[in-house]
DNA sequence: ATCAATGCAAATAATTTGCAAAAAG
DNA sequence: CTTTTTGCAAATTATTTGCATTGAT
């Protein structure tokens, strides 16, 4: 998958803005991250980084993950784990939802307009004003239950 | 606030169905846990329960806390902090939802019949039927803006 | 030069677990 | 009696942090 250029572009000026520095662990996180479009732990993040750049270390990865996500380019995700996921799709889809198939753990993500504005609706009728959402749900694969397997929905 | 009748005899059932025993430390895990609507993290429960039973361990705390969510009558959350919250009242309301507020942290929950609906449509076009949801808006107060402070809907 | 960022290794903190003793059915 | 449950204390594990050093600007 190639780098995202935009999403990249935009958090080197977020780095810029609070001058913060752009060193060559960062370079290599950075495109790591806006390389895929996988959800993936602060582990699979080092990793896949030191493939590119021997000397990132561990805390440098925990020490980016933060600024990542205060840039709103990427979420922390929980699903149920003992360890968080990030989500590098928010860039490109600020608004999007995730639905798991409970059957073989497969993330489905989704845009729905609807669902956004009637969540603005149910928002403002409580006496607020929408700032930012996360739905999951989670569903049961009909494929799967009628063939025993989610061949196609799923795997 | 009340014990929660219903739930805790639905709560005992299941562990009956599963043969497990109905000691006097669950008791008091039990009653506490049904005798509040608000969220609460394992070291709240522990406390509680201690005032009412004074032998509760952490441990049974936390070997009690799987069995309530495997139940369904209560859910773990996540609200971004590095310990979880348990919702009890799933019991009660199987489908809710959560207003954060931005500016006071204050958790409004809610029911939306339109909403629930939208999600099953939502997953059925996915292939999907639905399980399952979670939704966390978080909004700010419009009352907070206006005055600069949120009195009545924040605290 | 200056000040932020790094790696390392040690610290933190929520949660889990092994085990021998206690209690439920 | 049999089997589950308990408390305790030790273990686990993701994440954080102090510090001396390095590197970006």
């Amino acid at each position: 998958m190639p780098l995202n250029e935009a999403a990249k572009k935009k958090f080197v000026a977020f780095l810029e803005s609070k001058s913060l520095r752009i060193t060559s662990q960062r370079h290599a996180i950075i495109n790591t991250v806006f390389s895929t479009d996988k959800h993936f732990t602060a582990d699979e993040l080092l990793a896949w980084a030191r493939e590119k750049d021997k000397s990132v270390s561990r805390a440098t990865v925990y020490r980016t993950l933060p600024l990542l996500t205060e840039s709103g380019l990427v979420r922390e995700m929980d699903f149920g784990k003992d360890y968080k996921f990030y989500d590098p799709n928010y860039a490109d889809h600020p608004h999007h939802s995730h639905l798991i198939c409970g059957d073989c753990d497969k993330i489905v993500e989704f845009d729905d307009e609807k669902l956004e504005k009637l969540e603005c609706e149910i928002t403002e009728k409580l006496g607020f004003s929408i700032k930012s959402q996360r739905l999951q749900i989670t569903g049961t694969c009909e494929e799967m239950k009628r063939l025993g397997s989610c061949k196609n929905k799923c795997h």
